[in-house]
DNA sequence: CGACCGATTGACCTGCGTCAAATATCGTGG
DNA sequence: CCACGATATTTGACGCAGGTCAATCGGTCG
């Protein structure tokens, strides 16, 4: 039962060819799977963003932990119903949405998160590390579309996605143009930085 | 807390506009909401398809009961897993296959789900009662297109979308087709029929 | 300098969307 | 039993967002 420390994290699927689905992130404070291993096998996998640094919490200490901290237990039961909630945003932003509003939502989401956990710099940016391709497995959409959508993001003055960070240039806008509605993130209550 | 007897249901969100997206179904055995509304607000719409028997477990006897009936507790978890495992498998299949596929995947996972609650007919056919507007808040396609897809589907032999039921024609080829693995779902291991 | 990786570009194509009208299908009341 | 409105399926013509293929460019590193 991995807790992210540090970095960022993502989980994917395969459909049977070359495609891949990524189907979540994971920032520090979150749990990479909150299976029992036992429980449920793992129907996908996890791969690191750049460097990452992990707890790994012995699943037979688990449930002494869980037992003893009924805070904990609650941080835990949140984040799996924060997990659903942001699958179904998911789903409906990749289903109902076109190129340019999956990017926004996606930028929106990612910037709330790693916000919370601190993930700023000085000028407002955001550490996100990713490259077009990852872009791509995540919104559904092909390489060469995302590019000429964020190329179309950066000369409408929306975002600027640099070699390890996005630069959300008009928030108001971004959030707009996605119908970005914050409240199913919840960040306020407190499930920001479990360490 | 309610719990689906009989009929089925569906969940769904809506982005601004007059669009919806379908994030689920729920089958008898099926908990509506693993919600405890108190800790999570919904972030989504319950509607039914068709007339729907319900138990309603009140929130207060739920702690509980869960403290008395370990099993209880591990189905309730489970069925959490479950829905997690089912949102991303919906995530790849919306994001990474056409039309076509989506459908055949969909067709799969009810057909499997139905079954494991006894909802066939005699003819093998399963009870789906569902429109082609559903069908297509629930793949993001259009109506339209869903409608020339069916008929495809139809000619190719494989599925056959009567009033109230579906008919797998072909299951293999339509498994082939979707790429469909049904692991995710876990049928075996005694999720079916809670009640 | 050469190899490599990621971003970018161009030409072209197609799956699916859009708009709009035509047919079923069905429950209801006359 | 039939006419009628409401709901669902089907059809046709046409357009476009996004996919495909393939080449180029820029930077980085050994």
């Amino acid at each position: 039962m991995p807790l992210i420390l540090g970095g960022l994290a993502f989980l994917f699927k395969h459909p049977a060819a070359g495609r891949r689905q990524i189907v979540g992130y994971r920032v520090p404070g979150d749990f990479c799977d909150v299976h029992l291993s036992e429980l449920y096998p793992l129907d996908y996998s996890v791969a690191a963003l750049g460097p990452v640094r992990v707890a790994s919490i012995p699943v037979r200490d688990l449930s002494d932990l869980l037992a003893r901290h009924p805070a904990i237990e609650r941080a835990f039961a949140l984040a799996e119903l924060l997990d659903l909630a942001m699958l179904r945003e998911w789903l409906l932003n990749i289903g109902q949405r076109n190129a340019q509003q999956k990017l926004c939502h996606f930028f929106c989401e990612m910037s709330v998160r790693l916000r919370a956990v601190g993930m700023v710099n000085g000028d407002g940016s955001v550490e996100l590390p990713l490259d077009q391709a990852v872009l791509a497995d995540t919104t559904g959409l092909t390489l060469v579309h995302i590019n000429r959508t964020l190329q179309q993001m950066r000369h409408d003055r929306l975002v600027e996605l640099g070699k390890r960070r996005l630069t959300v240039r008009d928030p108001e806008r971004l959030a707009a143009v996605a119908e970005f509605d914050t409240s199913y993130l919840r960040v306020e209550h407190g499930r920001t930085a479990v360490a």
